[in-house]
DNA sequence: AGCACGCCGACT
DNA sequence: GTCGGCGTGCTC
């Protein structure tokens, strides 16, 4: 009797573990199946098959059906959720859940079937043809149209030649009806596929990845045509029988970006990201598990596409903080594209403008090899960057929120017809109300965070919890009428240019505005046919686009994510103002960038202005190295949160006292520990404290397996607990 | 997750 | 007397 190993479908820590049941002889590893559990019948995932159990044979129960009659999970994403089980510490249901659409679980999406029509090869249609009416126009029409041994789409034909005649020649037998099952396919409007000439370095680089299945990183300036160095490296690889997996922050996957790939490789990419609908993603997913397409361009989690034989994966702006998940499973990009390249022996590209500190420092030591495109293709130099001290424009009587360098800069850029960019990061009008007279500031009633003051609806906005208040005309507090707004905002930045500009176009680009599906797009292309005209957004506007008439960029305060107290503030500041740069004078006209700043003399800023990433690369080493924080550390941050004050003060502090008890036999490994309340006390009603250690990395997996096992061992259902690795942000 | 088993308060 | 509250424990 064969036994097999099975994973119910239920990510709870009480039932995610192997469970074995007796295998009917249809059952292989990786399919997905009906399970009696309990005295219900639930799914299952079969991971593996073996001949005996040490279950009684009295509980051991059979598998009921399968779901689907085919393998869903190829073995290397079944090593792969050991690699992650055990790394991440992730339960297995939560691993397999990533591995396929979610569609599929929901019961939901069905293949869809199309009607086609094609020629009876029993019937004479040149003998047909001097049958047909002489006024039968269409009926003639049709028949020349039709050729022997293809496939049409009945649809397609009746727009085309109208129903009636459709239908004729179905009753007459010459056509044949077939209902198929078609894929789902998104974005059809193919552009043409032009081939272009490679400079000199693309093309090295080229062959320098194709050479050897290393792992490398592609150091590229804004528009120094790394998609062209992706786009060749790929169809090198298909020309050798092998798959491609391409990773692009989910948003930079325009329209334009998966046009340019279907022009080349047509229907060979699959396209997975969370625009697509259900059935789509589906279809697209269930055409990468067939291998009828061997390409796969997507977000985050397309590194999980089922793919064999892969023989490149490529991941794009490798520096941006979405590929790593903070969330529910939280896996980074990069282990996981290790992994499979390990497992398919492939070479792994990581590529940027502006690499993480962590990358490149990778590169540095070999463990990457580094290439580089140190120009742009068309040797257009990068926009200068001019940096403005608001101090000095304070002592100069100028209050507002633009620069006379900025402003003058705006006229010119508007009386030349071309378009400006304003990058603030803060949405909303103001980032706070307070009371002149006793300093109250309004605050969430559910969370310890400042309410923002958004004008269009009025009101005061908690932009953690999302809940709206009444905005404040005089002070709950003392009765005082002299409210004043705290930092500007999108909101405000716009309504102030509106002023300025009452004739121009002024758009405005972040969270509010882009709650809609499609809105962001709407946004982009009406920016796109407005000349003059101006953006003004989040960071959103930072990434990717290529707006051919764009000459200025606005950065005010700039300082803001400076003061951000992370260890990441500095670098995630270069990267996000050089990329913000990249948006000006992409065309034929040059670019210039203005840079506001309270602290025009910060080391950032100077190496900023030059494009100097090495250089700037190299003083925030030394700093990390100084002050022992990563790549030198690993920071191990530990969220408590409750709605019970009293039970979660008291399981922090129990297990930091084991932690404590951990460090004294590790002692060289802790550079860091200690306990406190978390930056932001409360979040939707449920307070939360932190324990934060800095691990140096030598005997890291041994003291973290040992920290998962003390928080599994308190959490309860009171008190929950994340284990947070290099946190993204620390609120 | 879901469901059963089990031990204490207010109802036809 | 019993209906039902949700605490605890189990599922191959």
């Amino acid at each position: 009797m064969k036994i097999a190993e099975v994973i119910v479908d239920i990510t709870n820590s009480q039932v995610d573990k192997i469970f074995d049941y007796e295998a009917p002889d249809w059952a292989k590893v990786g399919m997905r199946v009906y399970v009696p559990f309990g005295n219900r019948t639930i799914h299952g995932f079969i991971i593996n098959i073996k001949d005996d159990t040490n279950i009684a044979k009295s509980k051991l129960k059979k598998i009921a059906d399968f779901v689907e009659d085919y393998v869903v999970i190829k073995e290397e994403l079944i090593d792969l959720m050991y690699f992650m089980v055990k790394k991440y510490h992730l339960r297995y249901a939560d691993c397999l859940r990533l591995f396929i659409p979610s569609e599929m679980r929901s019961e939901h999406v069905k293949p869809l079937f199309n009607t086609f029509v094609s020629l009876n090869l029993e019937k004479n249609i040149e003998e047909y043809k001097l049958k047909i009416k002489s006024n039968a126009k269409n009926q003639q029409a049709l028949c020349e149209y039709l050729k022997h041994n293809q496939y049409y789409l009945k649809s397609e034909l009746v727009k085309k030649f109208t129903r009636q005649t459709v239908n004729k020649l179905i009753e007459d037998k010459i056509l044949l009806e077939t209902k198929k099952c078609v894929y789902r396919e998104p974005y059809f409007n193919k552009i043409s596929n032009k081939k272009v000439e490679h400079t000199p370095l693309q093309t090295r680089a080229i062959e320098t990845i194709c050479a050897a299945n290393g792992t490398y990183l592609l150091f590229g300036v804004t528009g120094s045509g790394k998609t062209e160095v992706y786009m060749s490296v790929i169809e090198n690889v298909i020309n050798d029988g092998k798959t491609a997996i391409m990773l692009v922050p989910e948003i930079s996957l325009t329209p334009q970006v998966l046009a340019n790939f279907k022009a080349r490789f047509s229907n060979q990419v699959a396209i997975l990201h969370s625009g697509l609908s259900a059935g789509e993603r589906f279809d697209e997913w269930q055409r990468i598990l067939f291998g009828e397409a061997k390409i796969v361009v997507g977000a985050r989690s397309a590194i999980f596409a089922p793919l064999s034989n892969i023989g490149t994966i490529i991941i794009d702006e490798e520096h941006e903080s979405s590929y790593i998940s903070e969330s529910n499973p939280r896996y980074n990009t990069f282990d996981i594209a290790k992994f499979r390249r390990q497992y398919n022996n492939c070479s792994l590209v990581l590529a940027s403008a502006t690499p993480s500190i962590e990358s490149f420092n990778k590169a540095m030591s070999g463990e990457y090899k580094l290439i580089e495109l140190p120009e742009r293709i068309n040797k257009k130099p990068l926009p200068k960057i001019q940096i403005v001290d608001m101090i000095n424009e304070l002592r100069n009587g100028n209050y507002g929120m633009f620069s006379n360098a900025l402003l003058s800069e705006l006229n010119k850029c508007i009386k030349e017809n071309h378009q400006a960019m304003i990058f603030i990061n803060r949405r909303g009008y103001s980032s706070f109300m307070r009371c002149m007279e006793c300093g109250y500031v309004a605050k969430c009633s559910d969370c310890d965070v400042s309410l923002v003051y958004h004008k269009d609806e009025n009101r005061l906005k908690c932009h953690y919890c999302g809940k709206r208040f009444a905005a404040l005309t005089k002070c709950p507090q003392c009765g005082s009428n002299s409210i004043r707004n705290g930092a500007v905002g999108t909101e405000q930045v716009v309504s102030k240019l509106k002023e300025l500009y009452p004739n121009i176009k002024i758009l405005r680009m972040d969270n509010d505005t882009t709650r809609n599906k499609n809105s962001y797009q709407k946004i982009l292309e009406e920016f796109a046919k407005s000349t003059p005209g101006i953006l003004v957004g989040t960071q959103m506007i930072a990434k990717g686009h290529d707006f051919k008439d764009v000459t200025l960029v606005g950065i005010i305060d700039a300082d803001q994510s400076l003061y951000h107290s992370d260890y990441k503030s500095t670098e995630k500041t270069f990267e996000l103002i050089t990329q913000m740069s990249g948006r000006a004078g992409r065309d034929k006209e040059e670019g210039k960038v203005i840079l506001q700043t309270y602290v025009p003399r910060h080391y950032a800023y100077r190496y900023i202005a030059n494009y100097d990433y090495k250089s700037f690369f190299k003083k925030e080493l030394n700093l990390r190295e100084a002050t022992k924080f990563p790549p030198f550390t690993t920071i191990i941050r530990l969220l408590f949160t409750s709605q019970f004050d009293e039970s979660v003060r008291e399981i922090t502090k129990v297990c930091y006292n084991e932690i404590k008890d951990l460090k004294t036999k590790f002692v060289n490994d802790f550079v860091y520990l200690d306990v406190m309340k978390s930056p932001i006390k409360k979040i939707k009603n449920k307070i939360r404290y932190q324990i934060l250690a800095r691990l140096k990395n030598d005997n890291f997996n041994e003291i973290i397996c040992k920290i998962y096992d003390i928080c599994d061992k308190y959490q309860n259902k009171k008190v929950s607990i994340f284990v947070e690795i290099n946190p993204q942000n620390l609120s």
